[in-house]
DNA sequence: GTGGTCTAGACCACC
DNA sequence: GTGGTCTAGACCACA
């Protein structure tokens, strides 16, 4: 885990399972880590991991099955790739969009970002 | 989710300020607000102000004379323009093509920031 | 904590920091001690604690992990033991040899600094 | 004046014509520049000056004739050999015994004063 | 008038 | 428990 990383940790969790997830890593139904096996892994507070959790559940992501673990929901990989996008078009956009700007950015800057969007087209 | 995005206000003073420069509202040599003025403008303290002055002239973007307040320093521009586009390249960037790739955003998802892209291009 | 120093709290601070770095007190990885816990022992106010941390954070000299403490960065002591030895020379030491000549000083007069090299060098 | 060094202005201007004095560019006797002839050059408050000036004066290092102006007095560059000499063992010295033996200083690091003190003791 | 430092106390998010 | 931000108010030295 990155400490140098100003986000704070049990976000980078989350963040990092989503990727899991939209990846196809990670498919619905799933059994992600337990609580304790991943703290370990990364060397991370128990509570740290179990609050990353805890949050997703509450998403809708994943589901606990008590007792037993924590499992990749049948709708998660649908709700986060329409939710996510329809947030980052209305709140990272923009600021793209500033940045831009305020920074003459050119097409060319973008070159790998327009390649990546090329082959999502393709697919 | 509102584990909101809000940076905190010492970094939107700063980012503010560098706007105003990147765009021409500030040129090199000119006075900005002393930290006592800014401070009542904005309806904040005196110390929040003077942090981000700080961490500006730190960044080496305005220079401070003794009792008479802090101005733009002559290379502000400059470097801003090339530091802080190298610093989007180098961070920003990867992380909005991966970004473009889980989520599968296409051309048209990206059609406002094309745009400023070509406006860009033509002056 | 002496207050009869010129320099002010939070530079006294850091260079006492510094000086148990460069002398082997603190090695890299160790602890150092919390803002609220130092802060109550040199009977000084927390912010102007966090100020040195984050002065030395930004120097690169220690490493925050969140919600845990500061720690001494694995590269501190060499980077101090390069860095300010460079920065000594660059610009201490011609003001020395200017002050040297401008005073007549003599060989005696460093008597204390010469023996205090020899004993550098003997290690 | 460069206003970037962290000394005060005043300070910088008083130990400007100490330097002149001490390596004999002005003599006992000799007239000084009036307070705005020297603020208008060096592009700084009158007061400014003015205060580097009284300072001199209750040092014993210039002489006031009032409607005439400033002279170095003729016990200025004796009074300053001896007195700043004394502060310099006194004060500086041991600050600079204890910098050497944390960041393990060598007699080559010292080559150029030492040469000085060489050149020093030759005269 | 300007910046610069410090205190005391509060509140927050995170581990 | 930890760091991090902010406020309110004070005091200082300097221009």
């Amino acid at each position: 885990m990155e400490f140098g990383d100003h986000k704070t940790i049990f976000l980078q969790i989350r963040d990092w399972l989503v990727d899991q997830i939209l990846t196809g890593k990670l498919a619905p139904g799933d059994r992600i880590p337990s609580v304790r096996e991943l703290a370990a892994d990364i060397e991370v507070n128990r509570n740290t991991v179990m609050r990353s959790y805890a949050l997703m559940e509450q998403e809708g992501i994943i589901d606990n099955r008590r007792g037993i673990g924590f499992f990749v929901s049948d709708q998660a990989r649908q709700r986060l790739a329409t939710d996510e996008k329809a947030q980052f078009i209305r709140d990272e956009l923009p600021k793209l969009v500033h940045q831009a700007k305020v920074l003459r950015l050119t097409l060319a800057d973008f070159e790998p970002l327009i390649q990546q969007l090329h082959e999502n087209q393709n697919q």
